[in-house]
DNA sequence: GTCTATAGCCTGATAGAC
DNA sequence: GTCTATCAGGCTATAGAC
């Protein structure tokens, strides 16, 4: 008798099968929402056959978790890499550097996540308000700290980290009208270019 | 014999109960999306039983494009009132301050448009590298012509505009992301006033 | 571990009485 | 114009053979 696969299996195949459940459901979550979304949709683009699939999830909704439990793990890391030791306007630009990588390098996930927040985060408003919130807030101190001391200029801290998040996951979350309007220029190399000088003009003390 | 309801109703019956359709259809495909949403919710939402709404409505689908068709008239009347006889920086800000007061009074559109972006835009594709794609290109000439003449600095004019879109519609789609961290403080006015620092900051000439 | 078959519910849309 | 009743198809999830 063979036990369900559990949250770390413990064979290649069930890892390879897991992987390739979590990666198929993350295309096809972040395009079409959770209640949008099919398993069956999501056992075709796995390679499986939908109760196979439902071997390694009991259900729809244990897809959708694992995969917000993963991301939440992951997309809060390049906040908690700025170094407080660190060149203050440095340390933002590089922040918003890793970010726009990250919408560059996973536009899934960032639209995972933002089809979650337009939703009202049904599943993960408890962890905005702990968590994130916490997180948030020490950053904001310590962004606050740099303006007292004079080496960023003055701005509203919490909604100059709205801003680096909104600047950066539009390039993600609203791809197709971006590529729409600019045509065959790539999205990315100007974003850069662009994001650091705002962000200079913006925060560089005189 | 009666026919059905045109796009322009005749009585005040069908006025009142295509507007509360639309209502009810903005507030429930702007939260599950257009394959999330069910046209029993949509019904019970507006107060009408499912056929009487689809008595109104030939289709699912038809109620999804009269919501986009009215959406996009609409939307991107901020961008076509810029005025190219007024002052430069203050014609961005008050583009600015025109798109953060739609995302503080009509968030329920802002979600809606970007849970159109999100999947991809099936169904205004054309439009975006059509109309869009024209509107925008004029306004970025326009900002062009402006920064040649020193009265604004230089920035990629394109990106300048997307930011204006993701950092104004930000807080209407991710309206329970940003409650959650800044707690019981309004959101809108810090924003209002930290997007006016940004944009003075970026484009101010010496 | 993976399949076919199917239960049982929900969905979009229609028929027809009033 | 609005309702009740209902169809045909799609949905999640399970049963059971292999």
């Amino acid at each position: 008798m063979t036990a369900k696969p559990a949250a770390r299996p413990r064979t290649r195949i069930q890892a390879k099968n897991r992987a390739a459940i979590l990666d198929a459901a993350l295309e096809v979550f972040s395009t079409h929402g959770f209640r949008g979304a099919t398993v069956d949709q999501i056992a075709a683009e796995a390679g499986l056959s939908k109760p196979n699939l439902l071997y390694y999830f009991p259900s729809k909704e244990a897809i959708h978790t694992a995969l917000l439990e993963r991301l939440l793990d992951t997309w809060l890391d390049p906040l908690r890499a700025i170094d407080p030791g660190g060149d203050p306007l440095e340390e933002v630009l590089a922040y918003v550097r890793r970010k726009l990588e990250m919408s560059q390098s996973f536009p899934r996930e960032s639209r995972l996540f933002a089809m979650e927040m337009i939703q009202g985060a049904p599943r993960i408003h408890e962890v905005l308000s702990s968590d994130l919130k916490v997180l948030v807030d020490e950053t904001a101190s310590l962004l606050e700290h740099w303006m007292a001391q004079g080496r960023l200029r003055r701005v509203h801290a919490h909604h100059l980290i709205f801003s680096v998040w909104s600047l950066t996951q539009h390039y993600a979350d609203f791809d197709v009208q971006v590529r729409a309007v600019l045509g065959p220029e790539d999205p990315f190399t100007g974003a850069a270019d662009f994001v650091e000088t705002l962000y200079r003009r913006l925060l560089a003390p005189d």
